[in-house]
DNA sequence: CGTCCACAGGAATGACGGGCGG
DNA sequence: CCGCCCGTCATTCCTGTGGACG
């Protein structure tokens, strides 16, 4: 047995050392923009196109783009907008660009705030009313003279909490500038958000529409070779992994924000075990690895009520109580409310927390009739026992509730 | 072939807590 | 700082419905 010195001595040591699998993570992030793009060449060059006018002064369109998580909308435009700023840069046009994540940011203050600190205005962190900071934002802006291009990333986020009022504000801010213009690149995931907004700003915000689709196995693969040149150390990634990755994510939505992510944790797989290479069942691994922690973050997260749902039909299973109908779900459930001293909830309030458990994929439940026995849903666990066991496993009422012996065992409803 | 079960799931309304504007 | 407003969660009330049973 080592000395724990000896244990942490060794640990720092291979750190330093490096890895024998990454020659560089950084490649396979979320926010890392690559040189370049595989197959969006064409949105590169439309983009491009349109936002070209601005270096020699001109007039851009407001521009909307629409596609799927992992479709490449944030790394097409922030590699575009770069380009941008460093051309315009080097032929002296005043073009400023100014990128912005409205989900992170949070609030519509705190996104006014950005783009005051995009045109040198200073603003306290808090304390002042919205509109406040957005007259100093134009009041700097028209005054630093410059063509603003501006990025607002999952635009839909800020809609859905605040309204269009900071849309409706922007997109009327040349009206009133003088010496400066602003473009808006407005980046959605959702295609519907579109109805939320006030017509008025629509048609201002959509001079032009640019629709990402998502990407085929081949293109995946194309994108994850190409990283995985800059992450991975020379020989060590399988081809055969590469194209697992590939079809993998292909198969989710095109995704390859998920594709990077499975070799991400292939690769941190292959070097925990200390092998040489990455291969397709370091890939299949990951794919469980990640589902997995998932579900447990998923869980982790849930209120108390849901919690206890998906207790119960656990508990019916393991039990094998008869029909795990929504009936028997809610009599059990009322029976471990009960138990552990709680108000239970309606059974309309229940029947809505299967459903979400089942669009969570913690649950599977369908509707099915039973004839003259009414019309009811079917319910099982959408994950494995053990699984479950993991997920309470923090929570000391909850896990103790594991070990519960229902009442009744056998016809449940008919008690 | 009509009936009627056992709910599904929509709409309206209420309770509550947190953040925003004045 | 306070009140108001808004979003979220839950309840109440309701209408709708697939198909076995008689």
């Amino acid at each position: 047995m080592p000395r724990q010195g000896n244990i942490l001595e060794e640990v720092f040591d291979n750190f330093l050392k490096g890895s024998a699998i990454f020659k560089n993570r950084i490649a396979l992030r979320h926010d890392y923009v690559p040189e370049s793009l595989p197959h969006r060449e064409e949105h590169i060059r439309y983009l491009g196109e349109m936002l070209a006018p601005a270096l020699r002064g001109g007039i851009c369109s407001n521009i909307l783009i629409y596609g799927k998580t992992g479709t490449g909308k944030t790394a097409v435009v922030k590699f575009v907008l770069s380009k941008l700023a460093s051309k315009a840069e080097e032929i002296g046009s005043s073009v400023k660009v100014c990128f912005i994540n409205c989900r992170l940011t949070g609030t519509e203050y705190r996104v006014f705030s950005n783009l005051c600190s995009s045109v040198d205005v200073k603003v306290p962190f808090t304390g002042l009313a919205v509109s406040e900071v957005f007259d100093r934002f134009r009041k700097g802006l028209d005054l630093s003279n410059v063509l603003l291009i501006i990025a607002l990333d999952e635009i839909d986020a800020i809609i859905r909490k605040r309204g269009d009022v900071l849309l409706y504000e922007l997109t009327r801010i040349n009206e009133t500038l003088r010496n400066s213009r602003v473009t808006i690149l407005g980046i959605s995931n959702d295609l519907k958000f579109k109805e939320m907004l006030d017509p008025r700003v629509l048609s201002t915000l959509s001079e032009e529409e640019l629709v990402f689709r998502p990407y085929n196995a081949s293109e995946l693969q194309d994108i994850l070779d190409e990283r995985a040149n800059i992450a991975f150390h020379d020989g060590i990634l399988t081809d055969s992994a590469v194209r697992l990755c590939a079809a993998l994510a292909a198969a989710e939505h095109g995704d390859a924000r998920r594709a990077l992510d499975l070799l991400r944790v292939a690769g941190e797989l292959a070097e925990r075990k200390g092998d040489p290479c990455i291969t397709e069942q370091h890939v299949r691994q990951a794919q469980k690895r990640i589902e997995h922690d998932r579900v447990l973050e998923t869980m982790k997260s849930l209120p108390t009520h849901s919690k206890l749902v998906l207790l119960t039909v656990y508990l019916m299973t393991r039990f094998n109580i008869n029909r795990s109908i929504t009936g028997d779900i809610y009599n059990l459930y009322c029976e471990l409310c009960e138990e552990m001293g709680l108000v239970p909830l309606t059974q309309r309030r229940v029947s809505g927390l299967i459903s979400e458990l089942d669009v969570m994929g913690l649950l599977n439940s369908r509707v099915i009739s039973l004839g003259r026995y009414g019309r009811t849903k079917k319910t099982s666990l959408g994950i494995p026992n053990r699984v479950i066991r993991e997920g309470f496993a923090e929570d000391e009422r909850l896990y103790t509730m594991l070990k519960y012996r229902p009442r009744y065992l056998g016809d449940y409803k008919s008690k």
